[in-house]
DNA sequence: AATCCAACGTA
DNA sequence: CGTACGTTGGATTA
């Protein structure tokens, strides 16, 4: 509200403003990890911000453009025909800035045939006629004619948009020297280059006004033209057609047919979610307490559309007996208090029971847990481990919703069922304020989680695809079976080990640090990319490099660089100190880990990735380090546990190479991996003419090279960058290479161009992940998204295959009664811990599991190792 | 104290 | 101008 006690209504340019803030704001400090500009965007919403925190307006509206053509080219059609295609980077920031007022609870408003400024006339002029204060924004001058006593205009300056200067009928007459309803008679005459609107030659701001003066009105003027004397006049005389055009075209329609009146657009509540959301794909991180506070409202929390059932308390016998008699499918929650079962709810859409975890209900209920009795749990392998504990091994799991929301859409970050809730029902999970004693508001009861996981499944159900259900029965939730054992056995590792490396990498670390300051005369942190810029760019005086966000690298590939074109021996030093501290530091971080059974127990996060591979956690067990010799020695510190024999450890080969292989049908490359060959000697062979035999271990690198960069789209570029060898030679590679495997090459375009028909790609299971990107204007967001659908069939198909060997795999050891079990999974390799004297069925089981879990034109091939560590049992 | 960034480990 | 991940310490910001 104003001072006046009206309300304010603001109304704004969207279009015009945003693409000034575009202008003003460098491109390079606004783009987003995967290149999506984003600075007119936030230039708009910053101004947008400040605006709402100083104005307080009731009512607001953003409008934009629908396209260049209106009705305006049609009576004019050179109607700003001089403005050039405005930039690629721009245009793809609008449809975003518009998601980002929509999720801010802002009206966008647009209207075919009609421009921005047309919207901001019509609703302005019925703003005022309604009692309301007008504000309009916008960075058209043309709406100086707007301003009345009702209407002010706020008009970015030149220093940029967040200033704005305030254009009051006074303000008018002061700048202008006439009232704001002679404002287009001035352009009138004066033409406006910018909409290619030519004037009277020679006439500028000055003459027109004296004009206008003069005479009184426009048509005043045009009539007695004749009067007015020396060139100027005659050039008015001449140009008489082209001021009436000009006024017809510069007065802004206030009659527009609108769907909204200025009533219907009170500021609504922002959809804090959907905002955070928004900025977060966008990467704005300081724009997002700014919106809340200008909007002034903390979130409110939304009102349950609808209210889940009271839980209804049971006994254990009465709550087993209800769940006997269920035959559909039922929901499950547990909750989990240091991994132990807390309490338990289950629930149909109609019925909620609980009861309290004890000794009685494990009882009562565990025929019904461990049977087939179909069952719905979200986040299951949290409380399938929790049961495991308490000696109950869930069976019938059907569906987990946060699986199946994974596999629907991979890239959202939906990790709870309050997130869930939120996209799939659009409501919001009851949740207790934790910032409060006595919360004013319930959380959700684990019965109640149960139901509006139930009501969560029934809508996901409805837009999943019958592969995309498949993968989740026949993949994910057998997978997720596994993958509980997985984490409760853990894998036993050696702090002795870790701890005599984790010292002589101290101490080395320690005396190449003192070697290196003696060098440069000084004691920096060798850790420190800041101190080291300085020491290397400033203090060395070596080549900058190339440059990062925060100036410029020292990463090994650019140090190893340095020391090729500029000796130092600071250099070397400074790769081996990261070398031992990298190492010590992924040593500090398993030991952390050791839980009291002495062993490992990382966490697989199964919806971790776009592709279909796990993820591991706490600690990250799939990069542990094994390059070089030493490094190694991490790996030899995993160790077969107490009361087991030895590790098994299983490889596939050139998994990837052989799904491409299959995916393609390319007949060499079938023929290579057919052929018992060395798949890089086979190929080596054939793309540079020789027998297989005479295959130079260089050619065998660079065919190797070529192999592998294939299935991550690897450009010319890239692959001369890698072999570091000259563009035109990897270019030549490359033509050679398709020569002879031109199947592969077909195959990865047409793949990509499916997917971009499709919108998504699929691996050979029927996993899919979405790429709306192909389609972007904006080439580095597109060209990104080809190499990522190019590779994720394959790396997808891959991850399948090892995902259903895991699970019979682990079925097998479990339904044969073999004490063996798998730890780990590593992408393309499994850690098998053998109980003593199971070795010859378990390696068979493995190897037989892992060669038949996918039927392609090509052989799986298994390496499987023994060892009492890690390390050797690579070998 | 929380968050970002460069760097680096793996498949 | 090579896909997919997670963790770290230092720097930066709140």
């Amino acid at each position: 509200m104003t001072d006046s006690g009206k309300p304010t209504l603001l109304v704004v340019d969207g279009h015009s403003l945003a693409y000034r803030a575009f202008f003003a704001l460098p491109v390079d400090n606004f783009s987003t990890k995967d290149g999506q500009h984003t600075n007119g965007i936030y230039g708009f919403l910053s101004m947008f911000v400040n605006l709402l925190k100083a104005e307080k307006p009731t009512h607001v509206a953003v409008a934009f453009d629908t396209s260049r053509q209106s009705f305006r080219t049609r009576v004019y059609e050179e109607y700003k025909a001089n403005r050039s295609e405005s930039p690629a980077e721009f245009k793809g920031q609008i449809p975003l800035l518009q998601e980002c007022l929509d999720a801010m609870g802002v009206p966008v408003l647009t209207k075919e045939d009609f421009e921005a400024d047309d919207i901001l006339a019509t609703l302005a002029t019925q703003g005022a006629d309604r009692g309301f204060q007008v504000l309009v924004c916008s960075g058209d001058r043309d709406t100086i004619q707007l301003v009345t006593d009702d209407v002010t205009l706020l008009y970015p300056s030149v220093q940029g948009v967040s200033q704005l200067k305030r254009y009051t009928p006074e303000a008018v007459v002061e700048k202008y020297g006439l009232p704001p309803h002679n404002y287009p008679d001035i352009a009138a005459l004066v033409g406006e280059t910018s909409d290619n609107l030519p004037g009277v030659p020679k006439v500028g701001e000055k003459t027109a006004v004296k004009w206008l003066t003069q005479y009184g009105t426009l048509d005043e003027l045009l009539e007695r033209a004749d009067e007015i004397k020396g060139v100027v006049g005659g050039n008015l005389r001449e140009h008489l057609d082209d001021v009436r055009r000009n006024r017809q075209l510069n007065a802004l329609l206030r009659d527009v047919e609108f769907e909204y009146e200025p009533e219907d657009l009170a500021v609504r509540p922002l959809d804090t979610q959907a905002v955070r959301d928004i900025f977060a794909r966008l990467e704005f991180r300081t724009l997002l307490p700014r919106v809340f506070e200008a909007v002034g409202v903390e979130p409110e929390p939304v009102e349950p559309d609808v209210v889940a059932p009271t839980p209804v308390q049971a006994a254990p016998a009465d709550l087993a007996a209800w769940v006997a008699q269920r035959s559909e499918e039922t929901a499950l929650t547990l909750t989990v208090v240091d991994g132990r079962p807390g309490r338990l709810g289950v629930a149909t859409l109609t019925d909620v029971r609980e009861a309290d975890w004890s000794d009685d209900l494990a009882a009562a209920l565990r025929d019904w847990l461990e049977g087939d009795a179909p069952k719905l749990v979200t986040d299951a392998k949290v409380q399938v481990k929790a049961l495991r504990r308490a000696g109950i091994r869930l069976g019938g799991l059907v569906f987990d919703p946060l699986l199946a929301g994974w596999l629907l859409r991979p890239s959202l970050p939906d990790k709870s069922l309050a997130d869930l809730v939120d996209r799939y029902l659009d409501e919001k999970l009851p949740v207790a304020d934790p910032t409060q004693l006595v919360p004013e508001t319930e959380g959700a009861t684990p019965g109640q989680l149960a139901w509006f996981s139930l009501r969560v499944a029934e809508a996901q159900r409805g837009e999943l695809p019958e592969s995309v259900a498949s993968v989740l029965t026949d993949i994910e939730l057998p997978t997720l079976d596994a993958l509980a054992d997985m984490e409760l056995a853990g894998v036993a590792v050696s702090k002795e080990k870790l701890g005599g490396f984790s010292a002589e990498l101290g101490a080395r670390a320690d005396a190449i640090a003192q070697e290196a300051y003696a060098i440069i005369g000084k004691e920096v942190n060798l850790g420190s990319p800041k101190q080291l810029q300085e020491v290397l760019f400033e203090q060395l005086e070596l080549p900058k490099t190339r440059k990062t966000k925060t100036g410029y690298s020292t990463d090994a590939a650019v140090l190893a660089d340095l020391q090729e074109s500029n000796p130092h021996p600071f250099l070397g030093l400074l790769l081996q100190h990261r070398e031992a501290t990298k190492l010590r530091q992924i040593i500090e971080s398993l030991t952390v880990g050791i839980a009291g059974d002495g062993r490992i127990h990382t966490t697989y996060v199964q919806t971790g990735s776009q592709t279909g591979r796990l993820s591991s956690t706490d600690p990250n067990l799939q990069n542990i380090p094994i390059r070089n010799e030493e490094s190694r020695r991490i790996r030899a510190a995993f160790e077969v546990g107490a009361g087991y024999e030895t590790l098994l450890t299983a490889d596939y080969s050139q998994i990837e190479m052989r799904i491409m292989a299959h995916l393609s049908g390319d007949p060499g490359l079938i023929e290579a991996f057919n052929s018992g060959e060395d798949l890089h000697r086979f190929v080596g062979a054939r793309v540079f003419g020789v027998e297989p035999a005479d295959v130079t271990p260089a050619m065998r690198t660079k065919v190797k090279a070529m192999s592998y960069g294939l299935v991550y789209g690897l450009s010319a570029f890239g692959l001369s960058k890698q072999l570091r060898i000259e563009q035109s030679e990897a270019k030549q590679l490359m033509l050679e290479y398709f020569a002879r495997f031109g199947a592969v090459r077909d195959y990865l375009r047409s793949s990509v161009e499916q997917a971009r028909i499709d919108g998504y790609t699929e691996t050979i299971f029927g996993r899919r992940r979405p790429f709306p990107d192909l389609t972007s204007p904006n080439r580095v967001l597109r060209e990104n998204a080809e190499r990522a659908a190019l590779n994720a069939p394959i790396q997808g198909s891959a991850a399948d295959i090892m995902k259903i060997a895991l699970f019979e795999i682990h079925g097998d050891l479990a339904s044969r009664g073999l004490s063996s079990r798998v730890l780990l999974q590593i992408h393309d390799e499994l850690v098998v811990e053998v109980a003593t004297g199971e070795w010859d069925e378990v390696a068979e089981i493995v190897r037989v599991r892992m060669g038949d879990a996918a039927d392609l034109s090509v052989p799986l091939d298994v390496q499987i190792g023994r060892g009492g560590d890690w390390d050797e049992a690579a070998h």
